[in-house]
DNA sequence: CTAATATATGCGCATTGACGTATGTGTGGA
DNA sequence: TCCACACATACGTCAATGCGCATATATTAG
């Protein structure tokens, strides 16, 4: 499914769009279903749906289905080089003001996530879940 | 002219191209005029010039006039984040086969611009004159 | 089997990008 | 002043991309 051929054009051009930037700064060490990208971010979702797949054709996200739920997590690239990229753009994502918003935003979801009814029943991210619950 | 906003899906669109990653890669640490780009990478002088005022608009170089030569050079992006990245791409290229056949080339073309007629008369690259001539 | 939910994909349209070809612009030499 | 040279830009074309909207697919509940 996924391309087999790491392509370096098609990595450059997967993280040349605002969105995708911010789905991955969202998914970040993660495992995240898409629900939560189309409540955070609030937009349709087949637009969410069509950049997640732009990603998982350039390598850089891979999709795992659990029931009715796609999980997309974070892949690092063969090349060591892209993989090095890919993690300082994540860090440098990480000081950006939407950027932390968004992240923020996303931890609401996951501790009170009675005030987002769009998300009742979805399965909590995989790190979040301690890392925002135990500290409460 | 160039535009005053760093933007980061801009620089990243830029790199999202194997001509420009080249360009790039060929450029280096130095400063480059435009008909060494059309020789080394034999591609028509409008395409190059095309894609280097892409990498302009993007921030990532710029152009200094010398007579008829235009010369370019890679800029700092003001972002620390995309300065880092630049400077990772630039390695990685620097380990890509067809990326130091370029670099060959153009090492070839400083030494022995008699055989390529096209260069007659063109400025001399910054840095690999003593580089590549010394090393003879 | 049917319905509901979560997600993916098809379609039409507007924008952008890449390319070749032709032409414009700036500079120096005759 | 006119020409040659180095480079940039305009134009037309075609492919890729992004978007909204509608619909298809997969899975689970009933």
């Amino acid at each position: 499914m996924a391309k087999r051929t790491f392509n370096v054009e098609r990595f450059f051009q997967a993280l040349g769009d605002n969105t995708r930037l911010r789905l991955l700064n969202l998914i970040g060490e993660q495992e995240l279903c898409v629900c939560y990208f189309v409540e955070i971010l609030g937009h349709p979702q087949p637009k969410i749906s069509r950049h997640l797949a732009y990603l998982r054709s350039a390598g850089i996200v891979s999709a795992r289905r659990e029931g009715k739920w796609m999980h997309y997590r974070i892949v690092t690239p063969p090349h060591i080089g892209a993989a090095q990229i890919l993690r300082q753009t994540l860090d440098w994502l990480r000081e950006d003001r939407a950027m932390q918003a968004d992240r923020a935003k996303l931890s609401k979801a996951c501790c009170s996530p009675e005030k987002f009814t769009s998300l009742e029943g979805a399965p909590l991210p995989t790190a979040i879940t301690e890392v925002c619950c135990e500290a409460r």
